[in-house]
DNA sequence: CATGAATGAGCATTCATTCAT
DNA sequence: TATGAATGAATGCTCATTCAT
């Protein structure tokens, strides 16, 4: 699974077949057939691994942000720590190949429902606060939030030289304040 | 073109074989290479067709919105377009497929360009009336705004039953006036 | 036909298919099969038009040729011709691509017969003068000199930075009058 | 490597493609590419199979040849059996067919070179024995020694009804005594 | 006389996968 | 548990040739 996710990361989806994943892990090919049912399987396994662990580092860090503008930054950490790393880059990969296949669709298309709702939960906690909370499509507001890091994914992907997001977040300090008043504003008593 | 642009909606990238898009248009996949170098200039002249058709159907309808509620409105109406049409399905598979060849990558990189352009264009216009415009970041805005439209339609593709992105237009439409009134305030005089 | 010339010398037999002709003499491929009944029925005719010409030019310099060393002067300068104008190359090319059809190898064969004879006219000339030029395989002499050239041609083209044929040439002329003594010596009273 | 020989000899280099050689060896065309990097890699490996067993082979006969008459003797039955085995024949394909790709003429030119090298190590014996050994461009000779068979062998490839080499055998047997009269004559004392 | 479009067979190569050992 | 060999289908692409115009 490692090796899998080191040649996702380098080679890209295309460049991921059995023989690759093998040579990057230096197994035979046919080995990946003994412990998965097929090269699918084992893609779908190895982002399982990282996507479960950044889950729960997602989860854990944004449950101490109280405010909009401790979110963002929170946020910043985060993004950086999935550049960094690059799994991210592998769950990219995947969701690209995605459209290789119906049952790699399924699959991935099941693997993302768990950030949906860890989004979910997060804008919930700040609509609850909020008078109008039940109006909020907190729903489409996640999946929202999701399609936007993973949109910027694939343009980062594209656009080798990189996105100013450095920039985004750096004018999302300034407006959040504006919008932490408007939350409070709108307050239950 | 036509036959290659249906393959990409119908197949998906991976599926958009030389083979597969003679099969669609009932002619021999070698034809391909009488008219195009290569299956992928097919397939990037094939987008060229509809992408420069809807940037400027895009731009001529946005140019009419005079505020934020207006360019919801009409975002609404090209987005439910393109979904009809089904060619922004197309573009998205080669958004996807791009990672699989350097010069693919560099050929969609490039037919992005435009958009990014168009977003700039349009948040300009906004950023111009207000007296902090100097300060808004308008070209990470607009890639944002561009990922965010690419994202959703990965999501969407991912989940072949549908986003909620009538919920977002809706609760759109409830914010609209506000931020209208926050863009009106900030004027210059 | 001088684009098939011109083809065979650039690009080599492989490289010249009726695309390839076509290019270099700016007509469309289908061109040729007004003229011609298939490609190799235009190589050959090609390669006739300049084997002619050859032909009359080496019949007419070895003519007047009386001695051996007179021989060696003419085949160098033949040599150098050929070279130069790179028409042999073409004619290489063929026999290095007559194998991969049966009607070429029997057009190029055929082709090569007048060569042959050429070489048996000159060598009889000189076996006639011999007293014992009666026992002299001329026939098979001939075909060794041919053969001998075609070899050079063919490892000249192989080892791209050219043979040592000045050597040959140098060392000829010391060995010639040795030869022509020999050839004195038993001369027909 | 041997269904590759086989192929080559019965069907030429043109028809040596991947497949053909598969179906000479009743194995798929891919199962090559386990072995090989790729089909050329594969011809080359054929062809130094052969060539350094019949290396081997005339390095070892020749070298018991002391005069001219026992080379010649020698000669011509190492070129039978050239003939007999017809592994010269699949060699002469591969020299024939090398123009068609860079990377081939480079392998066949380098496995030409230690032919050109025995027959320098010939030559150099009885140049050595010689008063004017010294003046006696043995490399260029030696090039023009396998230039003489490989163009023995392309007309003879292409005129299937043969050469008339017996002849020049006889023939040479008859001058053999003289030509070693003049060595021994000009031997350093 | 010339053209551009079209065709179908063939090419080298890569692939996921199977399987005997 | 692991391996190396094998398979058959698919891939992008090039080709000689045909033909309507």
């Amino acid at each position: 699974m490692q090796a899998a996710l080191k040649t996702l990361k380098k080679e890209g989806f295309a460049g991921t077949s059995a023989r690759a994943v093998g040579r990057t892990g230096s197994f035979p090919p046919g080995l990946i057939y003994y412990y998965f049912d097929s090269l699918e399987a084992l893609l779908l396994a190895a982002i399982d691994l990282t996507s479960s662990a950044r889950l729960g580092r997602y989860r854990d860090v944004l449950s101490k942000a109280g405010s909009f503008a401790e979110i963002l930054e929170v946020a910043a950490l985060l993004y950086r720590e999935d550049l960094d790393t690059g799994h991210v880059a592998a769950v990219q990969e995947l969701i690209a190949g995605a459209s290789s296949s119906p049952s790699l669709r399924i699959g991935v298309s099941r693997r993302i429902e768990p950030w949906i709702e860890l989004a979910e939960e997060q804008i919930r906690r700040f609509a609850d606060r909020s008078a109008s909370g039940a109006f909020i499509p907190v729903h489409a507001i996640a999946e929202l939030v999701v399609a936007l890091y993973v949109g910027l994914e694939t343009l980062a992907h594209l656009k080798r030289n990189g996105l100013r997001t450095e920039e985004l977040f750096e004018a999302g300090r300034m407006v959040a304040p504006l919008i932490d008043g408007l939350l409070e504003e709108g307050e239950t008593k």
